[in-house]
DNA sequence: TGTACATCAGTGAACGCGCGTTCACTGATGTAC
DNA sequence: TGTACATCAGTGAACGCGCGTTCACTGATGTAC
């Protein structure tokens, strides 16, 4: 069968990402292997390092894939009114019950915040830009400092990380709901 | 050596307890090995099962060790005015730059929040009830519904995974000025 | 109180397993002439 | 355009390693008489 053409690597290349992009949000870092991402992309294990140098590289990448993925259509909004309307879009839809069981193609920060604190490599760096970078999408006056966007983003995290501790509908929705008006109060009234 | 009398296994048992607490916290579920926990507790990793059914058994013991000895504290306040002052003490000690370095001693949801929700042994439900748990002791009037807790603890919750995330002094405190900021707002004018 | 014996907390070797990574190999691709 | 050949994407066996768990063993503890 090989060898691929170069389109096909490149096809191959973005099925791992991904693959790697769901798995690693769904099941973490280390309970991903490299095994299940190359499965899930319609290969074997042994191809993987043709494309990338190791697990760790595969994690930077993949992160930054469901980042960009994530937020893309909040920094292609250019005018005011449309990142505006790109911003209220994208908190309603994150203190959703589907985003809170979708975690596979939810916000990467809220499914591996933690996992990521604890890794050196360098994933760990483009999680601290994501912060950065997030924060100031969601803060609504752009020239000034993010102050704003960090809290919001603190409540949407938190508010999505505590609901993905209930298995009752109902409590999933009360933390939800609670989130909600905070990130309201927090939108009025904050700075 | 062995035998051990009775006291002594109960002494080894706390050890084992704590150890797991600490590292679990510090390293995350997987990245703990029992042989590490073992090891901590000053002992080898055979003996771990007179103790302990299986690891599983042990992340759910550890974390209600853990989640108990940070609240008791509050939970122990009798009177209104002293609950107040636990709450506020609690929040302010939430947001320092110390409890986002300190993770083995520091708020077992901040810790392990999404590990837990991955997870579905029995941990999985003490963490649901550890939320109820702690929004409850959040809100301030404890005979109305808790969605102020709740939303008070996504926020702070959240601060610190996103504090965790950056490795420059002023950015983590940054993060943990807007969270203070966000929990004063929502203390005085939610519900 | 002393003795004989069952219990069992803790040890450390051993188990099967899945992991990340390496490597010899295959054969279509891309290139040089 | 056709031919000869180097390249390299993907395969699957193999590697060393650390994991959770089991087990035969040790010897102090606790108990029965």
């Amino acid at each position: 069968m090989p060898r691929m053409s170069e389109a096909e690597k490149q096809r191959s290349h973005q099925r791992i990402l991904d693959a790697a992009a769901r798995l690693l949000r769904e099941k973490g870092l280390e309970a991903t292997s490299v095994g299940d991402v190359m499965k899930a992309a319609g290969m074997t294990h042994g191809g993987f390092y043709r494309h990338f140098k190791s697990k760790e590289d595969l994690i930077a990448a993949a992160f930054q894939h469901a980042v960009d993925t994530v937020v893309c259509e909040m920094e292609a909004a250019s005018t005011p009114a449309a990142r505006k309307a790109a911003r209220s879009g994208y908190i309603d839809q994150y203190l959703t019950a589907r985003h809170v069981q979708d975690r596979g193609s939810g916000c990467p920060l809220a499914a591996l915040a933690e996992d990521l604190s604890r890794v050196q490599g360098p994933a760990r760096g483009l999680a601290g830009e994501t912060v950065a970078r997030m924060a100031a999408l969601l803060n609504e006056d752009s020239t000034r400092d993010t102050a704003k966007g960090r809290a919001i983003m603190a409540l949407l995290l938190g508010s999505v990380a505590l609901a993905r501790l209930s298995d009752d509908d109902e409590d999933v929705q009360a933390v939800l709901d609670a989130g909600r008006a905070g990130v309201t109060l927090l939108q009025k009234q904050l700075k």
